[in-house]
RNA sequence: GCCCUCAUCGUCUAGAGGCCAAGGACGCCAGCCUUUCAAGCUGGAGAUCAGGGGUUCGAAUCCCCUUGGGGGCACCA
């Protein structure tokens, strides 16, 4: 799988921390991965922290946080770019040495009229270039004077550029319709384009693997690497995911941050596994995939070209499928943290592991996301059940024989020993026959006297493991609701 | 407004000229199983391959136009 030259292969992922990670953030990172792990490259992490005004507090932490939690790990870094300011300076500086950048000293007052004027004559809102011209040395002593201002690139204003992707083919760009840049702002921080041109040649990155909505700006960078006298990397512009109301995803789609979807109980091997074929499918019928699988069969060749809906209700399913897919044991120890988190504040921590393991087996094959074990298995923990009198009675029973039913069965079952599902079953079914019920109204009764609602787990199950004496408790309980 | 781009069931997708009167998955509907809910199994509805022109013996697949969607156009990334 790994030749000479594929071993040669260094992707990165590169982050801006001024929010948490979403889904579309991590499924660049992603593919950014696999494509490393098929190829036995190097995947590593760039931390893009270059907007002073927009950073977030424990954005970095929670970026990794995530990448961990997928089981996307770096081999190199976190790189700061912050701490990397004298390289794109002295970047800046080379551009202005060779006549292809310079210093702008226009306000932001004066960009903003330029942009007005153009926006009234419904023009592309660009530079218009006033200190393009000016004359270098004057300029460089405007600098050293202490006047604020940016370095921008000397865009060539005619031509065409072109932009080789390995998923969209060649696009081509006009030159005159782009702008001069600005490379290093007055606050002495580069923008995203000079950091990004300058970090991903000086780290040797073979492959830039970003979203779809980098690819304007792609032409700029090939004519940085350009000017510099740099090769390339090779470009592949991922398409996006979208929302359900197919914008570009973004917060207002609910949750869409990695952590959130932790929170919610969703397992990260099937949100792995998910993520992958959000814009990538290996043939017509697989949809199950290990990491290995993924890391064996992921090629760029086979990612597509349109942007992906973020289907929930799929990665539901699938989320449903890798928990039936853990043993009774893995499944109650990823329940565990959600019960003793969502579990109501009477139940009694820490919770019995033992006894989790009993009531998980009995939930698994109905749980899709983790948040909502507490939910289906609360009546196991809880003290009291509440009910009313009319929610026992079943469908085609009155209260004297519901009453009659649950003292039946409570003194049936009282000798039962051992206390198992098979036994109590081939005891208490029988007794439809006696008590005239059908077993659907008699275990009707039972289930909400036992777990107080209507869609339960197997009955007898159940009552195995509530205990005997919880279970003969909560059909006295019952037996004393019931209002005749 | 300008530039770029995409276009197959509601959604994720397979399809790289004949194997496609378009396949799989999610979701939906029905039946089976069954003490409820799930799970499982079986079946079903669902795409005139955005529309219109070409090219070709033959097009979902190639070309052009239109339309629609998305993205970009900052001293944000």
């Amino acid at each position: 799988m790994t030749n000479n030259t594929e071993a040669q292969i260094r992707v990165r992922f590169a982050p801006s921390p001024t929010g948490f990670p979403h889904v579309g953030n991590i499924r660049t990172a992603l593919f950014n991965w696999l494509f490393a792990r098929h190829h036995g490259g190097t995947f590593i992490l760039r931390i893009e922290d270059t907007d002073t005004a927009r950073r977030v507090e424990g954005a970095v932490e929670s970026i990794m946080d995530g990448l961990r939690w997928l089981g996307l790990d770096w081999d190199e870094g976190p790189v700061f770019q912050s701490d990397r300011l004298h390289l794109y300076r002295a970047a800046a500086e080379t551009l202005i040495h060779k006549g292809m950048a310079y210093h702008c000293f226009c306000t932001a007052e004066r960009l903003e009229q330029v942009r007005a004027e153009q926006a009234r004559q419904k023009l592309p809102p660009r530079y218009d270039g006033r200190c393009r011209t000016l004359d270098p040395a004057q300029a460089a002593q405007r600098v050293a004077d202490g006047e604020p201002s940016v370095v921008r690139f000397k865009t060539p204003i005619e031509g065409e550029t072109v932009v080789h992707d390995l998923i969209r083919g060649d696009v081509t760009f006009s030159n005159t319709i782009l702008n001069d840049y600005v490379l290093l702002k007055s606050d002495g921080y580069p923008t995203y384009h000079l950091a990004n041109v300058v970090d991903d040649h000086d780290m040797g990155i073979t492959h830039i693997m970003r979203a779809d909505e980098w690819i304007s700006s792609t032409p700029l960078h090939v004519m940085l690497y350009d000017a510099f006298g740099w090769r390339p990397p090779a470009f592949a512009h991922l398409p996006m995911i979208l929302g359900p109301d197919k914008a570009k995803l973004s917060k207002r789609h609910g949750a869409t941050t990695v952590t959130e979807y932790r929170e919610q109980g969703y397992l990260p091997e099937a949100l792995f596994n998910f993520l992958a074929l959000l814009g990538w499918a290996l043939d017509d019928k697989t949809e199950l995939f290990t990491r290995d699988e993924l890391v064996a069969a992921f090629s760029l060749e086979r990612v597509g070209k349109t942007a992906a809906v973020f289907n929930m209700p799929k990665l539901d399913w699938m989320n449903g499928v890798y928990i039936r897919g853990l043993t009774r044991e893995a499944f109650a120890q990823r329940a565990l943290p959600y019960l003793e988190r969502d579990l109501p504040a009477s139940v009694v921590r820490p919770l019995d592991l033992n006894y989790v393991v009993q009531v998980a087996a009995l939930i698994q094959e109905r749980t899709k996301v983790l948040s909502e074990v507490a939910g289906l298995s609360d009546f196991f923990f809880v003290d009291t059940l509440s009910y009313t009198s009319a929610d026992l009675v079943a469908k085609g029973m009155d209260a004297g024989g519901t009453l009659a039913a649950l003292q039946a069965v409570s003194q049936v079952i009282e000798i039962i020993e051992p206390w198992e599902a098979a036994t109590l079953e081939s005891t208490v079914r029988p007794m439809c026959d006696t008590l005239g019920l059908s077993a659907k109204q008699l275990f009707g009764v039972l289930r909400v006297a036992l777990t107080a609602r209507t869609a339960a787990p197997p009955l007898f199950d159940t009552m195995e493991v509530l205990g005997k004496a919880r279970t003969l408790k909560r059909l006295a309980d019952a037996a004393s609701t019931v209002k005749l």
